[in-house]
DNA sequence: GTCTATGTTTGCGG
DNA sequence: TCCGCAAACATAGA
C-alpha cells in the first residue's frame, strides 16, 4: 500500500509529533521475522537508551537515524502502519513491534500481512545504497532519467516499479505517471524520444508531489489500507485518473480504461491516449 | 472455495 | 547480464 507519498506523509507526521530527540526506553518484538536484522534479541537489547534524530525518508523506507550513528529502517510493504501515542494501551491485533519511549509515548508497528520489515543498521547506506535515485531530488533530472533509460529493453511499467531504477514508485503512482506522460505501460524503455523522456520525468514528479500534497492514497475503507500515524486517511484516491478505474471513461478521451497484468501487477491505462 | 490486493525477494528459463 | 514469469511471504475482504 504505501509508496513514496504515503511514506513521506508518515515521516512528516512523525517529525511533527516530535519523534526526533525522544529516547527509546524499551524495544519489544512480538513477531521475530518482522525484524530482518539483527536478531530480534540483539535488536531489543541494543536499542534501550538510544535517542532519535529527526526522521527522514529514502525511497519507501522510513529512516530513523539514531544519535549514535546507527539507523532503524522501517519498510511498510503492503499493510504496515506506524502509530505514535501514549504508552500503556493494550496491544492491538497484528502489532509486531512496540518501542516504548522515555517520554511516556510508544511507537507501534501494526502489520496484518506481516510483510513489513525493520532493520537496525550500523550504517543506513548498506541497505539504502541498493536504491536508485530519489525522484524528487534536485539531482534527478530529465537528463539523468535519459541516461538510466538508455539500453534498458524492458517494459516501462515494470521498470518504474524497480526500486534500483528509481526509488519510491509503486503500482498506483506508476500507472498514474504513465497516464500523465501519455506512455503505454508496455512501451520498451529505450525507445522514448527525448521529449517523451521529459514528459515522463515531469509526470513522475508531478504525480508524487500531488500524492504528498494530498497526504497519500487511502483506498477502500478497511484497516489494511493506508493510514497516517494518527489514523488519518489520505485524499489522493479522489484524484486517481486510471488506477482502479477499469471500464470507466478516460478523463481525456472517454475511451474505457483497460486493465492488464504486467509483472504480476495490475496495470491500468487508456488504450487510446497511451 | 475463488479471486484480488498499494511490495519485495528468489529462483528458473530464455 | 538482462528480462519476464511464478512462487513465496501471510492475511483480509469481496
Amino acid at each position: 500500500m504505501p509508496e513514496l507519498p504515503e511514506v513521506e506523509s508518515v515521516v512528516r507526521q512523525l517529525d511533527a509529533a516530535g519523534l526526533g530527540g525522544s529516547v527509546i526506553h524499551r524495544a519489544r518484538v512480538f513477531w521475530p521475522r518482522t525484524v530482518a536484522k539483527p536478531s530480534p534479541r540483539s535488536f531489543s537489547r541494543s536499542l534501550a537508551g538510544a535517542r532519535f534524530l529527526a526522521p527522514r525518508r529514502r525511497g519507501k523506507f522510513i529512516v530513523l537515524d539514531l544519535e549514535d550513528g546507527r539507523s532503524i529502517l522501517v519498510h511498510l510493504r503492503m499493510t504496515g502502519r506506524l502509530t505514535l501515542g501514549k504508552s500503556g494501551a493494550p496491544r492491538e491485533p497484528h502489532e509486531q513491534v512496540i518501542l516504548d519511549l522515555a517520554d511516556g509515548r510508544d511507537l507501534r508497528f501494526r502489520d496484518p500481512r506481516k510483510f513489513g520489515r525493520w532493520y537496525l543498521l550500523d550504517v543506513a547506506e548498506e541497505k539504502l545504497g541498493e536504491l536508485g535515485p530519489e525522484p524528487l531530488a534536485a539531482s534527478f533530472s530529465s537528463q539523468s532519467l535519459a541516461r538510466e533509460l538508455a539500453g534498458r529493453r524492458g517494459m516501462l511499467k515494470p521498470l518504474l516499479l524497480n526500486q534500483a531504477f528509481l526509488a519510491g514508485i509503486g503500482n498506483i503512482y506508476a500507472d498514474e505517471a504513465l497516464f500523465l506522460a501519455r506512455l503505454h505501460p508496455q512501451r520498451t524503455a529505450d525507445t522514448l524520444s527525448s521529449e517523451q523522456i521529459r514528459d515522463l520525468h515531469r509526470a513522475i514528479r508531478r504525480v508524487l508531489r500531488e500524492g504528498i500534497r494530498a497526504s497519500g492514497t487511502s483506498l477502500g475503507d478497511a484497516s489494511t489500507n493506508y493510514q497516517g500515524v494518527d489514523g488519518q486517511r489520505g485524499r489522493h484516491q479522489f484524484r486517481l485518473k486510471v488506477f482502479q478505474r477499469t471500464g470507466e471513461p478516460c478523463l481525456r478521451c472517454r475511451t474505457p480504461i483497460r486493465r492488464i497484468v504486467l509483472g504480476q501487477r495490475s496495470t491500468h491505462f487508456c488504450p487510446q491516449c497511451q
